[in-house]
DNA sequence: AGCACGCCGACT
DNA sequence: GTCGGCGTGCTC
């Protein structure tokens, strides 16, 4: 029996980042195990701090005398599963957290259920809410008991089956099934006795997907909802630990449930943002699932319509294997005719207004024959910016380096007791009223650009004054409920015309949508990312793909001053593979990922100073690594320069350009093994280095693209 | 992270 | 002469 144990301490600093040996006391030698977690004293004051035991031993590998003894079991004891444990290391490892940084991500902090709370059932909670939505847990033309697989469904769902190493691609345009397959291959594990978790970018954004699967998988389903209070998170934790339920559905943070014989994840909407994590450790949820899945005996299927270019690039290079649908699964539902407006004609024909002569055409169309429209700005808001037109001031926020947003309410200036438009800053919520003179030059001509929902919303109805009306951006869905409302009364035809922005374009199913307008589909177009061209193009499809699902025929139009662009071209011909091509040779061409393995590198602090000499010093260090391989850009600002009076610089490291890719390319996972070591060498590095120059409140995150 | 040890400036 | 500044190093 082991008389030590190896514990991870509680606390996320780089310099106590490994484990330490405690001797375990006698009466706890036989039930102390791996993944439990321990208090313990620590430092010179024997400070009692938890820890996690991550390994036992026989013989002490340090001078005994040095040894303290486990105090007791934690109260809070959230043992985690080995699975969950070597997951989490894994974590630290990849993306250059502190082990206790990627344990806590991975294991819920134990908490009472409040039992003054009306306690919900999460699944009976998402019926309830689809029910309201009005999409009855069905997809059209499809019923779930006798749920048929048409031809390229039933190729796929066999293929994936006998694909017994790799995860799985299934690329599947709008409307083609995807859903009905994961149902299949979830009945198949239980069949096997395995369970399965189903991952979705985010649950009020995915009700299609989970009413669907929870009135196939009833009483043996887990709901893991962003509105579960910890406590009920905790429960429902409890519940998959037991073994009482078979699938469990969640954002990214259920990729860690500690489920019993795992046999499945389904990764739905695969090529969303949404699965990377935006904190350290951020790791990136597909890679986490190929691990653990890899690691512990179970499949993965990766869900899209638009693959990221990633994943689409792995399974064109057999680390992956690939799986296509390429037709819509309602008998008789086609894809959607698209048009191109070139605004820039408009322009020049006299058009002066938001629509262009063919999206204003289709919408009285479709209005006259009772259908529904969806209109997708990605803009929330009234305009864009504030300007003087006289001198060019723009209106910023006095703690983000970004433009003031107007917004189409009243803001109540209590210094100058009046009611003025209200300015808001969609970084940090700070708020202000436009002001009367520009106050830079004092001029009058001070005016807002652009457009955002609340002024298409103001257009649309001017323009169909008869029509219903719907909007449904970040500020109409702020308060609780108001999100499923909308859907509802659109679904139940309380309005004909959608108005919104990203939030409109994911999965929702509503069959009599035969008119999608892309208002604006260039906004993203320019924007500084590596992958906005990538971005638009998903989210050009995606908005296209809502229309036209049933069996009457829809079209998109799609409003663009850059229509040659090849992402809105490639995007309008349906063609992915196009655009597959054209982004991977300017990814080739600019050696950025997946061609490339790039490390990212923030720093942020409130002292501007302090960030700005890190950053150097920080490329200083990479250099003086001398590694070939190693190219390093930057630092340089990151968008938007300072949020919350937080300033941001970043540095990317580009490693060596090689063709096989992926963090488990091979197998073994031998590729990966040479990049954790790498990153792993340049943050302690950097670190060290730079805490030597400097002191201060300085922030660093690891990102791996 | 938190704490002790240690070596230089202005103070009861 | 001592109190206290925070730079440095360690924690099983």
């Amino acid at each position: 029996m082991a008389v030590y144990a190896r514990i991870i301490i509680n606390i996320s600093a780089e310099a106590i980042d490994r484990a330490f040996t405690y001797r375990i006391p006698e009466e706890l030698r036989s039930e102390l195990g791996i993944g439990q977690r321990v208090e313990i004293p620590f430092g010179s004051n024997d400070a009692k701090r938890t820890g996690y035991v991550i390994g036992l031993i026989d013989r002490p590998d340090i001078d005994s005398a040095r040894i303290k003894d486990i105090i007791g079991l934690s109260k809070a004891s959230v043992s985690a599963k080995e699975e969950i444990l070597e997951t989490a290391l894994f974590m630290a490892r990849r993306y250059g957290s502190t082990l206790n940084a990627a344990l806590l991500s991975a294991i819920p902090v134990k908490r009472a259920v409040r039992k003054n709370k009306r306690q919900l059932d999460p699944v009976a909670e998402i019926d309830r809410l689809s029910k309201a939505a009005g999409n009855e847990g069905q997809m059209p033309g499809q019923s779930i008991s006798d749920l048929e697989l048409n031809f390229e469904q039933e190729r796929a769902f066999r293929g994936i089956l006998s694909e017994k190493q790799r995860p799985c691609l299934l690329y599947g345009v709008t409307g083609s099934g995807k859903t009905a397959i994961y149902i299949k291959l979830i009945r198949e594990a239980l069949s096997r006795g395995r369970t399965a978790i189903v991952l979705i970018p985010e649950i009020s954004l995915t009700y299609q997907t989970v009413s669907l699967l929870s009135s196939c998988f009833k009483d043996r389903i887990s709901v893991l909802h962003s509105r579960l209070s910890q406590g009920e998170r905790y429960e429902q934790y409890l519940r998959a630990e037991r073994g009482e339920v078979d699938v469990v559905i969640g954002p990214r943070s259920a990729v860690f449930t500690p489920i019993p014989r795992l046999g499945l994840i389904i990764i739905d909407e695969e090529h969303e943002r949404a699965y990377r994590s935006d904190s350290s450790p951020r790791y990136d949820t597909r890679e986490v699932a190929i691990y653990r899945a890899s690691h512990f005996g179970a499949k993965v299927v990766l869900g899209s319509a638009t693959p990221s270019l990633e994943s689409y690039h792995a399974a064109k290079n057999g680390i992956y294997a690939l799986f296509e649908l390429k037709s819509r699964a309602v008998p008789g539902a086609v894809l959607p005719s698209i048009y191109i407006s070139d605004m820039r004609r408009e322009l020049e024909k006299g058009n002066r207004s938001i629509f262009s002569e063919k999206l204003l055409e289709l919408m009285e169309d479709r209005l006259e024959k009772h259908e529904q429209i969806m209109l997708f700005l990605n803009r929330r808001g009234y305009g864009g910016f504030v300007s003087c037109r006289s001198c060019g001031h723009v209106v910023k926020c006095p703690h983000c380096d970004v433009s003031m947003t107007a917004h189409n309410e009243w803001y109540f200036d209590r210094a100058q007791g009046e009611k003025k438009a209200l300015l808001k800053c969609h970084y940090c919520g700070y708020e202000q009223g436009l002001p009367k003179l520009c106050p830079e030059c004092g001029s009058r001509y001070i005016a807002v650009f652009g457009t955002g929902t609340e002024k298409l919303e103001q257009a649309v109805k001017k323009c169909f004054p008869k029509a219903g009306v719907l909007r449904m951006d970040g500020d109409t869905t702020k308060r609780k409920g108001s999100h499923e409302r909308i859907l509802a009364d659109f679904a139940a035809h309380k309005a004909d015309i959608l108005i919104g922005t990203q939030m409109i374009v994911k999965g929702h199913d509503f069959p009599k949508v035969t008119l999608v307008g892309i208002v604006a589909a260039d906004l993203s177009l320019n924007s500084p990312e590596y992958d906005c061209a990538e971005r638009s193009f998903q989210l050009i499809t995606q908005a296209a793909g809502r229309s036209g699902r049933a069996d009457s025929p829809g079209a998109v139009v799609i409003q663009s001053y850059e229509p040659e662009h090849y992402a809105i071209e490639t995007a309008a011909s349906s063609d992915y593979e196009a655009f597959y091509e054209r982004e991977m040779s300017y990814r080739r061409l600019g050696g950025y990922p997946p061609c490339v393995d790039m490390l990212c590198i923030r720093l942020q602090s409130e002292n501007e100073e302090l960030v700005e000499r890190a950053a150097s010093m920080a490329e200083d260090h990479i250099r003086k690594l001398q590694n070939k391989d190693l190219v390093v850009i930057g630092p340089c600002d990151q968008f938007p320069y300072k949020v919350n009076d937080i300033y941001r610089k970043i540095l990317y490291i580009k490693d060596r350009p090689h063709d096989i890719i992926g963090p488990y390319g091979g197998v073994d996972g031998a590729a990966a093994c040479m990049k954790e070591s790498e990153l792993i060498r340049i943050r302690d590095g950097l670190s060290r280095y730079i805490n030597e120059r400097l002191r201060g409140r300085l922030q660093l995150s690891y990102e791996l693209l």
